[in-house]
DNA sequence: AAGCAATATGAAATGGGTTACATACTCAAC
DNA sequence: GTTGAGTATGTAACCCATTTCATATTGCTT
């Protein structure tokens, strides 16, 4: 069905080899006779097998990109940023679901192996350094995003811990506290860097870090809405909470109104990613942003930087996070 | 680097086609023979190499998913059903963005084209149909999602007249009249569509459809914002709005909040799509459900159907869509 | 006139699998 | 003992493009 340069050769009465020079224009072939062949090709309309070519170049064009979920709405960013810069680089992106299910994770790697992408980018659930390992043996470039894991290859994240302590740090000086914190599940790398920042901050600024204040989520909603209402059981609970995903943090806000606590006055909430619906709850949500496309671009342009060149230094980006303050955390002037 | 066939055979010492019939497992191998040579190809870590199996093969096993932007909250969901149902059959979904830009369309299509992609899922911008039939005469199978164009080919979509319909009904029922409609751009074939689902439901109650209550958006929250403050310059302003997706109906609240106009006392609004925050926004936000997971599911069977059968009949599914009542139409009981 | 670089094209090998065809062996049936 | 079906394996062609090597021609230099 499809065309191929044999077809072609055989119309304009020369060798297949001359149609692949006329087209690929980097050898000599003459002038008027290159011309002839590029209409011909044209008129069949020719389309070059990319499979074929791949397997005598020995690259497909083609990168992979491995995400927990594209539904959760901190990744549809990320893989933009990645898709953007792949294509303007003639790249496509295959895109890989793992629900942070390492076997799911270990069969996409394999099919990714498998089809010879060019090298791929991963948001990994866990350490599943072995699988990773193997890949970089069998010398397939590797990126990590967003989640670092301890592992010798190039880095893509935001920093976790300035994010938390930028966080902690503005309840602090708005004078809420005592401040808790409801983290990311404790086998994610974020958990920990992000406690970390409440950490310092509390600290830094001669504040005790209560045992009691510290609850672990799972950086979905419902998790915030559960921990939210045992704080409201304590006998003297928070005047703040730092909730380390925007999920969480909207369960918390639920939990609130459900409880009648008036959000910021009675309790101010603080989020993390600034996810969209952050800025259209009500009220608004003070949370942490992150620059998502950003993470997403500059993870595909080191993977195109090490596929072109795979003894380059290691890279390790690591960028900068913002915070947005919003009405959460904010009594509003005047009221 | 990669492990190939010739290697496994020269190492157990029979030839390449042998190797090959013993790790496809169709064709006669001596069980014990077949036993090492698998166990071979594990110790040696082959991975079969797709490129050129698909070379031979004529399949990919790779799908192409051609959407406008996949950061734009309605389309992760369609792209997660999609990826599911390829997975599960052992398929990969390569990731496109075209911005609903037609150059770029063209671009991505020649791209999976060459790449010789088995098909794919084409939630197009504007009736780009002349590159769709190219594709279909090289006998690419393609299935339409969402946005229906006017071409014989597989389609999956929502019945986006009964969704209209049904807001607008909801609207009626609750006494709110006159009622606007914000619609979407009008070169998509959705705007035909959810406008006369508004029409109708208009008709059939005996109301007038006014000319000057009739708007055109872009789908974008400003279109929402803006229109909606030229809808309160009116003498006469309406009781309701319908805005035809969520972010414009989200642009609609921002303005009237601004204007000071309660949100339902005194103007009900209805959107249409039910994306993540549409149930966080505060009055939340009452819409129109689509199934976009299963559009996406739905659209990658039809897929993979039309690969297995090409001269199947011709399959065309509409979607039910689901009235979601919240919070921004009806007045709460007991204020 | 000889020599050589530059230009122009073809033949054939290559990449890594699959498979049609050929060949060889085993075992049962007559 | 011959025939034939079933089993087992190898040889070689094929998928489609790229590229090395070989060959041929042209035009310039000395």
């Amino acid at each position: 069905m499809a065309t191929t340069i044999y077809e072609i050769a055989e119309r304009v009465g020369v060798s297949p080899a001359t149609v692949s020079r006329a087209l690929s224009g980097k050898d000599y072939v003459r002038q008027e006779l290159r011309d002839e062949i590029l209409e011909v090709a044209k008129e069949m309309n020719y389309h070059p097998n990319q499979q074929a070519r791949s397997l005598v170049l020995k690259e497909t064009h083609t990168i992979g990109l491995v995400v927990p979920d594209i539904t959760n709405p901190f990744f549809p960013s990320i893989a933009r940023g990645v898709e953007d810069v792949a294509h303007a680089h003639g790249y496509n992106v295959i895109l890989c679901n793992t629900d942070s299910n390492s076997r799911k994770e270990k069969q996409y790697l394999e099919m990714l192996y498998s089809k010879r992408v060019d090298g791929l980018i991963l948001i990994s659930s866990q350490a599943n350094t072995s699988q990773i390992k193997k890949l970089l043996e069998y010398n397939v470039p590797v990126v990590l995003a967003d989640r670092s894991i301890d592992f010798p290859c190039d880095l893509v994240t935001t920093d976790n811990t300035a994010g938390a302590y930028q966080a902690t740090k503005h309840l602090i000086g708005l004078g809420r506290y005592p401040i808790a914190i409801i983290t990311g599940p404790s086998d994610l790398p974020t958990r920990g860097e992000r406690f970390e920042g409440y950490r310092m901050a509390m600290v830094e600024n001669g504040l005790e870090v209560q045992p009691e204040l510290i609850l672990e989520g799972d950086y979905r909603q419902h998790s915030g809405y559960r921990l939210t209402k045992e704080l409201l059981k304590m006998k003297e609970p928070p005047q703040a909470i730092f909730a380390c995903n925007d999920l969480m943090a909207l369960g918390c806000m639920v939990a609130l109104e459900d409880m009648g606590v008036e959000v910021p006055e009675q309790m101010a909430v603080v989020g993390y990613d600034d996810v969209e619906f952050a800025s259209t709850t009500r009220p608004r949500l003070t949370t942490v942003a992150q620059p998502k496309y950003e993470m997403g671009s500059i993870a595909c342009e080191t993977l195109l930087k090490r596929i072109r060149d795979k003894d380059a230094p290691q890279r390790r980006v690591v960028l900068q996070t913002q915070l947005v303050v919003r009405e959460s955390s904010v009594v509003a002037e005047g009221r």
